[in-house]
DNA sequence: ATATTCTATTCAGGATTCGGAATATTGAAT
DNA sequence: ATTCAATATTCCGAATCCTGAATAGAATAT
């Protein structure tokens, strides 16, 4: 007999506008916290709040670089295709070099300018 | 810019064990109420609520006959993958003619008995 | 009309979650 | 040691959800 509480508690934590949307993020590769705060709009510490409802439920987990931390997908391989059924494909068209954003990913450019 | 709103919805909806469950027996064909209570072990009233629940958030549809009422899935084209990449893919090895069910799935054998 | 069967809704308590604010922690630099 | 920047955690009132019990409705048969 199957289950089921597994997935529910999975499908429950990507059930959130906010964390669906940081889901979406994250299936383009990893990113850092700073990053997802100007992607969002929303503060730091409510973002840690939803990152941290997702690493419980084991959706995504991090890795510390420095001041930064960065977040990725857990279980790719499963949750790939999931998020694939539910936000539809992968549009390459959106990027990810914010405006507004200074963090590793989008502001590389940081070496030499005087 | 996408919405997450409506996804995140639908996940809400499913993110059950029980509705799950309902969902994975939907996803082979229409089924009334009643053997879903069987097939659960739940009480009709607790399924009749998670069914509402489902239909609500536009996951199933129900349609009457006599006296049984049969619910099927809302979407197929959208629900079907997703409940694939939630539950695995459909194992035709589950019987759906249960033991105790008396449904008019279940039971059809009863036309000429004496 | 009445009874029966199958399904739907309402209700209420307890439990859980949400969302924002405040605060704590961690690592790097000086 | 101190300061700063990036991130994490705690706290709390409000809102929502869970779940079983009781009740109501709808269709059929007698």
């Amino acid at each position: 007999m199957m289950d089921y509480t597994q997935q529910a508690q999975w499908l429950k934590a990507m059930a959130h506008p906010t964390r669906l949307e940081i889901l979406d993020i994250l299936r383009r590769g990893e990113e850092c916290v700073c990053h997802m705060e100007a992607a969002l709009g929303k503060r730091q510490s409510y973002i840690s709040q939803q990152l941290m409802t997702l690493r419980d439920a084991g959706l995504v987990d991090s890795r510390r670089d420095g001041l930064n931390v960065f977040y990725f997908l857990c279980a790719p391989d499963t949750l790939l295709p999931l998020l694939d059924a539910v936000l539809g494909p992968l549009d390459d068209a959106a990027r990810r070099h914010l405006p507004g954003c200074v963090c590793p990913h989008c502001a590389p450019v940081a070496v030499a300018s005087s």
